[in-house]
DNA sequence: TTGGGTAAAACCTCG
DNA sequence: TTTTACCCAA
């Protein structure tokens, strides 16, 4: 029997990047295209024709979901020849029972021992085994029981940095813009030294600095960032050949999805474990060894988390052989487009067409034309999500085929799914929206995992801090800072070495001592429990115990019983976690839960709308997408507008969007917007005016806007003569920080400037009045100074 | 130490 | 509009 018979379902293309063996290879995906379809079946390849043992591949995903599929899928494919080759008939065919022992045969055999990830679940994996051989060269020292400190906890920390122990002004060294330089350090593999070496001025130095202190506090707490999961592997295999030389023979083949998304970090780890640390120019062993990576950097929409699509465009001359495309033995382009109508196609790459930086691309129809593109020009954000409503209903109604999964709504902030929300609900239309609120990042649930981190890593100061008095202990912040201050005097020791000495918290705490000592003593329980007990059973327990369920029930409102159940959830989480999971080590648990993400259980083609941001919807796929609030300053978002290079990320942001659809697309906009409370106007998007009006139908009476005459993106110089006050100013009148005078409101600071060219508007913040959003061309603004 | 009140800031995207 | 941060009385 022929056992690669699966392979007949490919296209040549496909085919090749599938059929590739060893050595490096650069798959450029264009939307749609089939790229998990050639990693899905090219590990499947590897273990069946090649004979490649399961534990020597790693894969990296871009979410845990695609982790998951990927898993699926591959043990379906596996399962699906076994059941051809045994019984000599397809899987489906096969009863239930054979089914399900053939399953978990090559779960058993195959599926289990793939390493298929994202990078940061990969790498903690990885730190799980490794963590304590790392040195770091302050001394600190990390254990395997290490906690993952999400957004929150690592600003806050940032922020005690800059407060108490540098003594800063956190309105000149803003926590949230401190701990995004040094996310940004971490993400491009730069130490402390390494970051403040090329700082010019203060500032730089200042966050240098800081980020020196963050990382010993990270240290003392035994615990590790977002960030950190990537850096440190990266950093011991650096200082460590022996642990590189393992992990680099463990894994022989190496697949990287979403590969323009990486970053410097990232790269740097493929390039450890592909070459063991050999420099780049002198590696060629690839002796059953493969690097193979896909990626679209049409795609590239993450930048802002230090993701780098040159690392894609260097791929060739990195790994690859360097030649041209035409004579390239390392790349392979898809360019046939399965998904959407040949009208969504054409509008998507002409959009993309006004990008400069790209790879030479295009995407190929392989169906019919469809419907034209509807461009739908809402008086506000409530028409608009009156319109989307209206449309979904009677497209559900006229086909029978299309059920509520198969519509999503796509917007750039997180903020605007309100509007539809709320008319979804008036319809009784069943909706998910995916991000926002993590169920992780509910305060229930942090407090509960906080518990139970503790209790994983008693050096967790962070989370002792955030549950010693929830339920209330009575220990409050005085008692608080005696303790920390003991701890602090006795040469920085963790807070719990001071809550775990009876003798101590009873000279220290006074009056509060009894509640600390309950404290102290629960967790003692439970960390003697840690070996023998489930986590499940820990948890049921602690819950009781604690008292923290009763304190939940509260005056018994509906968000009192939303809590609860949420509690409830959580652990039913658990139990699910310790079923499916070889280690089920509350450690683990811990992990997936700092990890997982809102996207992670999104059903698709279930039975609810699904609503999301454009960055969500990376990867997935709908019947009908409506892209809404496509307005100047909203998208393009007003961030972005003085940076060229920033507005090409947003254009391919917009470009994701559009080939999210398969049959119909709608593209809305609003001429008002409700935003911070108050209606503002609001501008077509510069986008409109870059799609194809052949393809596209409108409500507006005079039709698309007209593309932008001049570049959106003119350089503001400060020599510019300025217009007079009110007399139809230019861009370049107005910059952030400028004190103007208003004739009713007085000085102000302008904060914000939306929009480019003519049309602009300024947000001012009036000392006592708050903020305003104007139009200078309306309004008689004049330049204090 | 706790709880309630008011004022100011925040809304860009995420694991 | 909603969320968070800080102040003061009990």
């Amino acid at each position: 029997m022929p056992a690669t018979d699966f392979l007949a379902q490919l296209n040549p293309s496909q085919r090749r990047a599938v059929e590739h063996f060893c050595g490096p290879l650069l798959v450029v995906a264009g939307a749609g295209s089939g790229k998990t379809r050639a990693l899905t079946f090219r590990i499947a390849n590897l273990v069946l024709t090649h004979r490649t043992d399961p534990d020597n591949i790693l894969a990296v995903t871009f979410t845990n979901k695609a982790a998951k599929e990927m898993k699926e899928r591959i043990e379906v494919l596996f399962a699906d020849q076994e059941a051809r080759v045994k019984h000599g008939k397809a899987l489906s065919a096969l009863t239930d029972y054979e089914q399900t022992k053939l399953r978990s045969h090559v779960y058993k055999n195959l599926t289990k021992h793939l390493w298929i990830g994202t990078f940061h679940a990969l790498c903690s994996r990885i730190l799980r085994f490794d963590i304590e051989k790392y040195q770091h060269p302050d001394g600190y020292r990390w254990t395997k029981t290490f906690s993952i400190f999400d957004e929150s906890d690592a600003q806050g920390l940032v922020k005690t940095i800059v407060v108490k122990t540098l003594n800063l002004d956190d309105k000149k060294f803003n926590p949230r813009s401190v701990r995004y330089a040094i996310s940004n350090a971490k993400n491009q593999n730069l130490s402390p030294d390494e970051l403040e070496r090329d700082q010019p001025n203060y500032r730089g130095r200042v966050i240098a600095d800081v980020y020196r202190h963050y990382q010993k506090s990270l240290a003392e707490n035994n615990a590790l960032d977002f960030d950190d999961l990537i850096l440190m592997p990266v950093k011991l295999f650096q200082q460590n050949p022996e642990v590189l030389d393992y992990w680099h023979k463990r894994f022989r083949h190496i697949l990287v999805d979403e590969y323009q998304d990486t970053n410097r970090t990232q790269y740097d780890l493929i390039r450890l474990l592909t070459t063991n640390g050999a420099a780049m120019d002198r590696f060629n062993d690839w002796h059953h060894r493969s690097t193979f990576v896909v990626g679209d950097a049409d795609q590239s929409i993450y930048s802002f988390r230090a993701a780098d699509f040159t690392i894609l465009m260097n791929f060739q001359n990195d790994f690859g052989d360097g030649l041209p495309d035409d004579d390239t033995r390392s790349m392979v382009k898809l360019e046939e487009n399965y998904r959407s109508t040949s009208n969504i196609l054409e509008v998507a790459n002409h959009l993309i067409d006004n990008n400069t930086e790209r790879i030479d691309k295009v995407l190929r129809a392989t169906r019919g034309e469809g419907e034209t593109i509807f461009c739908y020009r809402a008086d506000n954000e409530t028409a608009e999500a009156d319109f989307v409503v209206t449309q979904l209903r009677s497209l559900e109604l006229q086909n029978p085929e299309l059920r509520w999964g198969d519509f999503a709504i796509l917007y750039r902030t997180n903020a605007q799914s309100r509007a539809f929300e709320e008319v979804l609900t008036r319809y009784s239309i069943p909706y998910q929206v995916v991000g926002g609120l993590r169920f992780y990042d509910r305060r229930e649930i942090k407090d509960v995992l906080a518990y139970l981190r503790v209790i994983n890593n008693p050096n967790d100061t962070v989370s002792i801090k955030r549950v010693i008095n929830v339920p209330r202990r009575g220990v409050g912040k005085s008692t608080l800072d005696k303790l920390d201050q003991a701890a602090d005097t006795l040469g920085g020791i963790p807070l719990w070495e001071i809550l775990a000495d009876e003798t101590s918290v009873k000279t220290l705490a006074g009056r509060s001592a009894k509640g600390v000592l309950q404290f102290a003593n629960l967790i003692k329980t439970y960390q003697a429990r840690l070996e023998s007990a489930k986590g499940s059973e820990i948890i049921q327990d602690l819950l009781e115990t604690s008292g923290y369920l009763d304190s939940l029930k509260g005056d018994g409102t509906d968000e009192d019983m939303e809590r609860f159940s949420n509690v409830q959830e959580l652990y039913n989480a658990v139990l699910q976690f310790e079923e499916q999971n070889e280690d089920s080590s509350l450690t683990a648990f811990l992990a997936n839960a700092s990890l997982s993400s809102d996207l992670d259980d999104v059903k698709e083609g279930g039975n609810a709308v699904s609503l999301m941001t454009l960055h969500s919807s990376k990867g997935l796929e709908f019947q009908v997408v409506f892209l809404v609030g496509v307005e100047q300053g909203l998208f393009p978002n007003f961030r972005s507008l003085e940076d060229p290079a920033a507005v090409e990320e947003e254009r391919r942001l917009c470009y994701v969007g559009i080939t999210r659809a398969k049959e119909r697309l709608f593209i809305t906009y609003a001429r008002e917007r409700r935003l911070y409370g108050s209606r503002e106007p609001a501008s077509p998007s510069l986008f409109l005016g870059e799609l194809p009006p052949e393809y596209i139908t409108t409500n507006a009476a005079q039709g698309l806007p007209k593309r932008m005459a001049a570049p959106i993106n003119t350089v503001r110089t400060q020599n510019e003569v300025s217009a007079k006050p009110g007399s139809g100013a230019h861009e370049s009148d107005w910059t952030a920080g400028d004190v103007v005078v208003h004739p009713a409101y007085g000085a102000g600071e302008i904060t914000h400037i939306f929009g480019a060219g003519n049309k602009i508007c300024l947000a001012v913040k009036f000392p006592g009045q708050g903020r305003k959003i104007l139009d200078p061309k309306l309004t008689k603004l004049q330049r204090a100074e």
